[in-house]
DNA sequence: GAGTGGATTTCGCAT
DNA sequence: ATGCGAAGTCCACTC
């Protein structure tokens, strides 16, 4: 048996047509764009409403939905994975329903004039990595201690306290109980405060005292003042940096050290 | 002259006739889709690899790129409004560069099969209107006070403090100082915490007792024993009400009242 | 231009 | 399922 056309397009179809097309690729749950004119009503967690206007209209494979604008990064109006579509035509209008369960909501787009309909079946098993995360910040540390300062020894990380999780925990080379947190952009004043909240817990926990240092790349202008007032330290350190440091280590090596614990 | 037709189509192009179309529709500041097979790399605030595989590229008119794969409802790799882009072929490959100068960004994708090259000047001046945000929750407060109590009685909003802005601030119908926290969905204890903040710092600065009223459609499970020992209020509120409020209101009565202070 | 907080945030992870 | 926090978050708004 072949394998399905990779792609069918119809140039300026009737909306029975498009109907016809748009049902079909949907219940064989491939990829489907719309290009028309179109306005769109969503009730759910919000209410919008969307007036005529030329858009483009994805649907995914998985059941997300998408309304694209000729203009913005965001879409317009979408839903997430794991939607229902209904399709049907009525008066000359193509009526796409996309219904959400949990939590309740639904997009309906109405087209009354339709430029394009594409159904593709995209194959895609590529891989993606992603480099200099607040995770890649972590791993290095933990590499490389010496980062946040020399003669810091990690003693654990993502250590659960009462507020919530400790980026990295450990000793300083005095044998101060330290708690790092990391940030992978300049750190707000929000950033320190929550740094602050983990020191007072270990601190009133562990009845002796703790020192916090806050690793990121940058600091905001007016936090460095709140960050010495509240005793805490700073360490300057870039995500891509980090993100170097561990494409020099080995992937073994990685692997071992950064296992479940 | 006349105007653009809305819409050009290539099917299965040949490399070539594919950079000539997409070439002249950036240029000409039309939006742009390519579907086919391509990798692609970002380097920026962070950086990325895709591995081959088949996908949908879109270049709006303001300079944005999205690459979307066949599920989930983000792109995959992305570029937010005001980008340049280089469009050239070489060796039988499609390069789309898209630079953006603050931050130094690029995201570079590559085609090496190409199923469709579609050039669209899409006529979209409809208006959007979305209901149900935290700031109708607000205006809602502001027109009507005794949703959060009976006797509440607003005097400020978006008062800035220490740590902060708070939401509404007013008094009760005994005379006390009410600071109120809005969150349009469930509370979590972070919403608790933020209030219970604020509470403390105008209690601090006025010298006498303040209360705390959470508002929200609902408080997460653990966090009503958070609240309850902080000596916060809470009081159930839907956004949904307040669109409803908000709408059943007339137009120019609420640009008067919302004016900037 | 930087800082702050909301979002129909989405997404992933852990309980 | 729920809760919590990161994100290449984006975006609007204020200072």
């Amino acid at each position: 048996m072949p394998s399905s056309k990779p792609l069918t397009v119809l140039v300026s179809p009737s909306v029975s047509e498009a109907e016809k097309k748009v049902r079909e690729a949907v219940s064989q749950r491939k990829t489907v764009i719309v290009v028309g004119n179109c306005w769109v009503d969503y009730r759910g967690r919000a209410s919008s409403k969307l007036e005529p206007g030329e858009r483009i209209l994805m649907i995914k494979e998985d059941g997300s939905l998408l309304v694209h604008r000729s203009v913005g990064y965001e879409p317009v109006n979408w839903q997430p994975p794991g939607c229902v579509f209904y399709v049907h035509a009525e008066n000359g209008v193509l009526h796409i329903r996309c219904v959400r369960r949990k939590p309740a909501e639904s997009v309906r787009v109405f087209f009354d004039k339709i430029h394009l309909v594409s159904a593709l079946s995209l194959v895609d098993s590529g891989g993606f990595s992603l480099y200099a995360s607040e995770r890649d910040m972590q791993r290095a540390i933990l590499l490389k201690p010496s980062l946040v300062e020399e003669g810091f020894q990690p003693t654990s990380y993502e250590k659960k306290v009462k507020p919530g999780f400790v980026d990295v925990y450990g000793v300083d080379k005095n044998g101060n109980l330290v708690v790092v947190e990391i940030k992978r952009k300049t750190a707000s004043s929000e950033a320190v405060l929550q740094l602050a909240k983990y020191v007072d817990a270990i601190k009133a926990k562990a009845h002796r005292d703790v020192r916090g240092i806050l690793v990121a790349p940058d600091i905001a202008k007016g936090v460095q003042r709140l960050l010495t007032t509240l005793g805490l330290d700073f360490r300057c350190l870039n995500p891509k940096k980090c993100a170097e440091i561990l494409s020099r280590s080995e992937t073994r090596k990685l692997a071992e050290f950064f296992k479940k614990p």
